[in-house]
This record gives C-alpha cells, structure tokens and sequence, in this order.
DNA sequence: CTTCGTGCAAAAACTTTGCAAATTG
DNA sequence: CAATTTGCAAAGTTTTTGCACGAAG
C-alpha cells in the first residue's frame, strides 16, 4: 500500500530494523505488517486482537497467530512495545514511543483510557528532585470503573 | 495456630467476612488460609506460587490449585487484593489493603524509596472523574538515577 | 546458499468448570 | 439439613515449540 511520507513511521520502522540487524534477525513481510498496524491502530490489543486486525486489514498475508506471538514478544523486549495488563484480560500491547501518557483502566471491563496530565509530572518531577534523583521516567496508572460499567453493575445490583 | 493478637489481620479477616456474608458465602478453612498467606508473606505472587507456598507452610491442608483461583479471582473482585502484571510474568496478586504510597526507582542500582503526595492524589481523583471513572486506586512509580549512583557514573565517564 | 522465519499442528502452560463428597451456617 | 465449597480430573484457553518449507541477507 502505498503512503505518504510519514517520518514518525520510517523512524519506528529505522528502530525495529536496527534491532534486528543487532540480532542478526530478519525484517520480514509479517514483522512489517505487524509494526503497521501498531502504528496505524493507537490502542492496546491484545495478541488474538492483533491477529483478527491484521488478517482484516491484510486479507492476502496469511499471517500465523504464533507469528503474531513471536514479534510481539521481539517487540517487547526490544522496548518497541509495552504491555499492561489487568483484571480478567491478558497482556495487551501498544507502541511504547507514542508521546507520553498515562493510563486509567476500568477494573471492571478491561476498557483503557490515555491521558496526559503537566501538573503531575511537574509534581513528579519537583519529588523526584526533592530526593536527589534524575528522573527518567514514569509509570501511572488509576484504577476505577467506567461509566459504561457502572451503568452495568447498578442495574445488577436492582 | 496461636498467634499473638493482631489487630490488623483481624481486619482484614473481618473484611473478608463481611464480603462473605454479603453474598451468602461461607468462610473456609481454605479461604482463611490463603488470606493468612496474603497477609503473612507480603510481596507480589502468581496463583502458582501462593499454592506452593501454602502446600509448604501448611503441609496438612490439602489445598487444590483450584481452590486458590476461585478465591483469588474473589478476592480480587472483592478489592481486597489486586494484580500487576510486569514483564514477562503472568498477573501477580497482593494485598491491597496496605496503607498507600508510591515508589521512586533507581534504574541503576534498584533502590526503591517510597513517597505520598496529596497534590498528585488530587490531581489524579480529577482526571478520574473527568472521564466518568470511579477511582479506585492507582500505581504510580518514577524512574530515575539515585544521587548515590549519579556520582558513581560521573566518575566512570572521567 | 546459509541462516533465519513462517505456518501449521502438536505440546505445554495456564485457568476454569462439572461433579460427588465434605463442610459450613 | 440446605446450601455452598472442595479436590479432582476433565475441558477450555492461551502461549510456545518442533519441523519442513520458504524467504531474506
């Protein structure tokens, strides 16, 4: 497919391309089509929601769910990809190098939301200072219930 | 088992009753267990090791690994444990009821200092509602180089 | 052409479920 | 006693692996 010039893209597809070449591993035609559909669906899949995307989007590749499996993991521990995972779901996987965010996840459903908050990590920031340490970075995340969710658990309570 | 009093498991039992009552379930030999076990070895357990755990510490219970999944999965919908998940490890279970605090992360060397901030609690209880979200709890953990380590790394670069 | 990756199917790992017997309230 | 829970084993799920063929460097 052809696309404009996107450099956001070619500098993730550099990344993963210099990992490899470190590893002595190939860029092939699946780990491509993989890290497009990282880039090209923001959000948090997990492996089996990958696979259902990728063969949605790219009905020819007639990618394997364990291929799936085996780039995401690449994927992570090259620090492409992080994970976060809680209550009844499995690890799900997003771009790591999206800008900065954090994240609020509904303990009920599983539903995630980003956002980004400058007041925090100014404060993080002015703690971190406070302790003697240089900050690198962070990790947040808030745990609740959605709106949907509390709708759902309120009638079932009835 | 005698114990010496304490007031804090005995909340915690408490609690667990509470919940039980609520929903006509019944308070086992089994779920006591596993609760002492919660409350006895603090840290981060998958469903695995809790079994191990308790097959050694309590060696006459016959305690099923299924047994310790239902309960798990009711503690968990309970609030009275909740679950990370880090890295390659699958979901990890711990008490939830420990008074709250943060983490500051030397990168370097692992330190692990711990803070409390009002300002950011608040600040985070806002984006929460903003979103429609019933906050919950949160994990929030900085990354960072210890001043200890920033001097060690300094010297190395001379 | 050598090495690595892939899909497939089988295996392993992890988690839930059905059931008869045991335990709890 | 009635209702719930348990351990066990079986059934589901999810993830990894072995292998022969195909693709990449």
């Amino acid at each position: 497919m052809p696309f404009l010039e996107n450099i956001e893209y070619d500098n993730l597809i550099d990344e993963f391309k210099t990992v490899l070449k470190k590893n002595s591993l190939k860029f092939t035609k699946q780990r491509e089509t993989i890290l497009q559909t990282l880039y090209n669906f923001p959000g948090h899949f997990l492996p089996e929601e990958f696979y259902l995307l990728i063969k949605e989007n790219n009905p020819k590749s007639n990618i394997g769910i364990a291929t799936i499996y085996r780039t995401l993991n690449l994927l992570e521990d090259s620090d492409i990809v992080t994970t976060i995972s809680f209550g009844k779901n499995g690890k799900k996987y997003e771009l790591a190098n999206k800008p900065h965010h954090d994240h609020i996840i509904c303990k009920n459903c599983g539903l995630i939301l980003e956002f980004e908050d400058k007041n925090i990590e100014k404060r993080q920031n002015d703690i971190a200072l406070k302790n003697g340490f240089i900050l690198t970075n962070h990790i947040m995340q808030l745990y609740g219930i959605c709106p949907q969710c509390q709708k759902k658990l309120n009638k079932k309570e009835i």
